[in-house]
RNA sequence: GCCGGGAUGGCGAAACGGGUAGACGCGAGGGACUUAAAAUCCCUUUCUCGCAAGAGAGUCCGGGUUCGAGUCCCGGUCCUGGCACCA
């Protein structure tokens, strides 16, 4: 441990010392209560939020605390303009990075995590962040988990939740299931292994009931674009319609009843008709084939003896197929029924054929085929030799029956051909009339249809709240009573998953057998937990209530303080924790249980930080450690410096080199204010320079533009430092205020020896320097002058001063006179910036 | 393939609604202080030619609009992030 040292003003010679100062206000802060928010009490609130982390066991990455910086820089500027801030910090510690480590280096993660947790809590605190830490939470805590677990229960109540038989994602490394979220190109977003195709039971949340909402109400939301663009596509809507077409010489084929698509998506046995999903329905006439998925309920009734061995062979081989070689390869394969169906545009029979092209999981998991104007159907036509009909030509073209040598997919300049009385509409107009027909004749209808699946949140995992589902042989599922929550995790020696594809809970015999909450008989418990992300889908609501044990979020605070005012976090969670936690907002919205639908009013994406101009990474070995860098220049430095790389949301190149230059901008801060001086006046000239500074400043913060905010306070710097002269004690003084979001400690510290916190105050409750437009306006005007479009030269005139000043001034400097050679043709002046003389 | 973001000195980067390109910082070169080094301070630093005054070129490439383009328009190259058979 190092001592703290309180430095007295005789010290002042020894310069600044950053350990010294930080500690000794670290410790302060935490005494006098500086950071923390009165919740109840305090006026203007504001709630700044920062992406809570994930605490491994390697510590604290200098991405978080790019992420914790750029926030709380935000959050005390805020704080310094009259608001009531509130930035609390929590942990992300439930989820199988925690549990993968754990399993690594063969430590129980119960016993690992709280250690994590102490060395991010030791980093965090060094490094200065305004947070009130007395509402600090930990997503694995039973107090916590016991909210997530109530969360659970309300979707369930609202019939949210459901269980189903799904085909899922399964990791066999990590042996577990993913979301689509996590797989990435068909491998594990985690540890990159092929992704598999899986059966299990499965806990949903029907997130798809939001995904008109979920995407309107993006176009009201002070969020990145990137962001909102990145959540568009992910929900992907589509417009388009349902046609439906009708299995010919059905009695033959099946010799029974019919079958269709009900309402509940299961199939009834009325009329056998085949739906699809199509966004271009004025191509319908061009529909020569229609194509089922693998998994379609209908294949079996439509395979004809004769193709049923080549069928089950296909539809077995889809099935074993890993998701990676079905997506990844783009070669088409498939098979034909036997069957044929009646093109409700052209009356024609067309073949029904099978494919792994087409998905169940998307549409109605059928599709006409329109191998003119769709690349994949087109690619198909050709290997089985299928017919190729076009049905849209060029605007104008008339040569309309030209065969295609690639799909025409262009719908912007196109007009429909041989589409009977249609032919000769754009394609605009075609969807509208030929929808509006087959609507009339009971073929179709216009469809929204998104790309957005429901979220499932089983893990067959042991690290994560358990689902608190009880299966009753009598009751059959019942929800644990509110009561009884949480149902807590037990301790389990073996908590290894394994192929099974049954979470570990499993084993744990005398945890899961449990008497039925409804009838009393013996019962079991859902072993799976739920996904990490429900963890996150809420935390921003639990931390004004951390230490209410009577409810998730108290209703008068969360009035108060919510929804988050400003978010800042890294654009890897554009779609999932962002799309996650607007969902459970909207859900408890629709309960009654929040005032508001959208939890995070502005949310701003942070850029990544890369060292060296190369990415950081383990296996590089050119991770930054940031207690390293904390402990040689002190945390100030290592703050201004993150945000002095480059722009905010751009991020930045860590280059090891460039500290210094900070950290003597800090230096000379320090002892030109503690060798500033009260005698005399004082410089105007240096007053206007602070309150152009004051004003840029003011502009920057506020936009996240950080990296020329400091530019502007080293600027101002060097003009404060220019030539003999002391600083005067009013020139610097509102710097250190201006700086003190950066750089908290060192500005505590000045503002004391300033004279200013004789009474136990902090600089963070002094305001923010006022701007003075009077003070900072100058009086001579720099003009550059060109002549024809080319500078030749600058003059300086008063401020205000008209054209022919300028141009006098202009034509009295030889070296721009001698480029005007006769009457200039044109005079362009722009006031204060430049004066044009076209010759 | 589709959708984003980007390309400016040796390097990280600035540049309001077209209006002096390179602020700020690093590095480099020179100088002061020192027995010496570190630290600190001062000067120079886009490139080419020139002792200099100065001149010319210059924001990925090729066109265009304009008195004037890093900024706007058209076409292309490269880098980077995300999605990926979504009908």
């Amino acid at each position: 441990m190092t001592e703290t040292i309180h430095p007295t003003p005789a010290e002042d010679a020894a310069g600044y010392d950053p350990a010294a100062v930080e500690l000794k206000w670290q410790e302060r802060w935490e005494t006098r209560g500086t950071n923390h928010t009165d919740l109840a009490a305090g006026v203007r609130p504001f709630y700044a939020l920062m992406m809570f982390p994930y605490p491994s066991a390697e510590g604290l990455h200098v991405g978080n605390l790019f992420a914790f910086t750029g926030n709380d820089i935000y959050g005390r500027f805020q704080r310094l303009q009259g608001h009531t801030v509130f930035e609390p910090l929590g942990y992300d510690a439930f989820g199988i990075h925690s549990e993968n480590f754990a399993l690594k280096v063969g430590t129980h993660p119960a016993d690992l995590i709280p250690k994590n947790i102490d060395n991010f809590r030791r980093q965090l605190k060094r490094s200065g962040l305004m947070v009130d830490w007395r509402h600090e939470l930990s997503t694995t805590d039973p107090d916590y988990y016991k909210w997530t677990q109530w969360l659970f229960l309300q979707l369930y109540k609202r019939g949210l939740a459901y269980k189903k038989r799904a085909a899922v994602n399964w990791c066999p490394v990590d042996k577990t299931v993913l979301a689509n979220e996590q797989v990435i190109s068909g491998e594990c977003e985690r540890c990159g292994a092929k992704v598999e195709q899986r059966f299990l039971e499965q806990w949903f949340f029907r997130i798809t009931d939001y995904a008109g909402r979920l995407l309107d109400n993006l176009d009201t939301l002070d969020w990145s674009e990137s962001t909102k663009l990145a959540q568009r596509n992910w929900i992907g809507r589509s417009e388009g319609a349902e046609l439906v077409f009708r299995v010919q010489d059905l009695e033959e084929l099946t010799g029974a009843a019919t079958i269709a698509l009900g309402e509940t998506g299961e199939f009834t046995a009325d009329t056998m008709d085949i739906r699809v999903f199509t966004t271009r329905p004025d191509t319908v006439f061009g529909a020569t084939y229609l194509v089922l998925a693998p998994e379609h309920p209908l294949v079996d009734k439509l395979t004809t003896s004769e193709q049923r061995d080549d069928v089950a062979a296909y539809t077995k081989r889809a099935a074993k197929q890993d998701v990676v070689s079905r997506k990844v390869s783009k070669d088409k394969t498939g098979v034909f029924t036997g069957s044929f169906a009646v093109n409700p545009a052209t009356q024609q029979p067309i073949p029904i054929w099978i494919a792994d092209y087409v998905l169940m999981e998307y549409g109605t998991g059928a599709i006409m085929a329109v191998p003119g104007h769709d690349e994949r159907d087109f690619e198909f036509a050709k290997v089985f030799d299928l017919p190729i009909v076009r049905v849209v030509a060029p605007t104008g073209s008339h040569d309309t029956h030209a065969p295609l040598h690639e799909a025409f997919t262009d719908s912007e300049k196109g007009q429909l051909v041989n589409s009977g009385s249609f032919s000769g509409l754009s394609v605009a107009e075609g969807k509208r009339q030929i929808v509006d027909l087959l609507a009339k004749n009971g073929h179709g209808r216009p469809v929204v249809n998104y790309r957005l699946h429901d979220w499932c949140i089983s893990r067959q995992r042991y690290w994560g709240p358990p689902i608190p589902i009880i299966y009753c042989d009598t009751c059959g599922t019942v929800p644990v009573p509110e009561k009884d929550l949480p149902v807590e995790l037990p301790y389990v020696e073996d908590f290894r998953p394994d192929d099974t594809g049954i979470s570990p809970l499993a084993r744990a015999e005398s945890w899961y057998r449990v008497n039925c909450p409804t009838c009393g008989a013996q019962a079991r418990r859902e072993t799976d937990v739920s996904d990490t992300f429900l963890d996150s889908a809420w935390y921003f609501l639990r931390y004004p209530s951390s230490d209410i044990d009577d409810a998730a979020f108290d209703p008068t605070l969360t009035k108060k303080w919510l929804p988050v005012n400003s978010y800042i976090g890294g654009n890897e969670h554009a779609v999932l924790h962002l799309l996650y936690s607007r969902f459970t907002t909207m859900v408890l919205y629709d309960a009654g249980l929040l005032d508001f639908d959208e939890p995070y009013t502005k949310f701003r994406a942070h850029g990544m930080i890369i060292r060296e101009g190369a990415k950081m990474s383990k296996s590089r070995g050119n991770v930054v450690n940031p207690d390293e860098y904390v402990e040689r220049w002190g945390a100030d430095t290592f703050r201004t410096y993150l945000m002095f790389l480059g722009p905010y949301e751009e991020g930045g190149d860590f280059r090891d080199q460039s500290i210094a230059g900070v950290r003597r901008f800090l230096d000379r801060l320090w002892s030109s204010v503690l060798e500033s001086s009260t005698t005399g006046a004082p410089d105007a000239d240096v007053m206007r320079k602070l309150h152009q500074t004051i004003e840029k400043v003011s502009k920057d913060l506020p936009a996240l533009s950080y990296n020329t905010a400091i530019a502007a306070m080293m600027e101002y710097m060097n003009v404060v430092r220019r030539g003999e002269r002391k600083a005067h004690r009013a020139e610097v003084e509102p710097l250190v205020q201006l700086v003190s979001v950066f750089a908290p400690h060192l500005a505590e510290e000045l503002w004391e020896r300033l004279g200013h916190s004789a009474h136990g105050g902090s600089i963070f409750d002094a305001g923010w320097p006022v701007f003075d437009a009077s003070l900072a306006a100058e009086n001579q005007a720099t003009i550059a002058v060109q002549v024809g479009g080319k500078t030749r030269g600058t003059v300086q005139i008063p401020v205000g001063a008209g054209q022919e000043e300028a141009l006098a001034a202009a034509m009295a400097d030889p070296t721009i006179a001698k480029f005007v050679t006769g009457t200039p043709r044109k005079v362009i002046f722009v006031p204060g910036r430049l004066l044009n003389l076209v010759l």
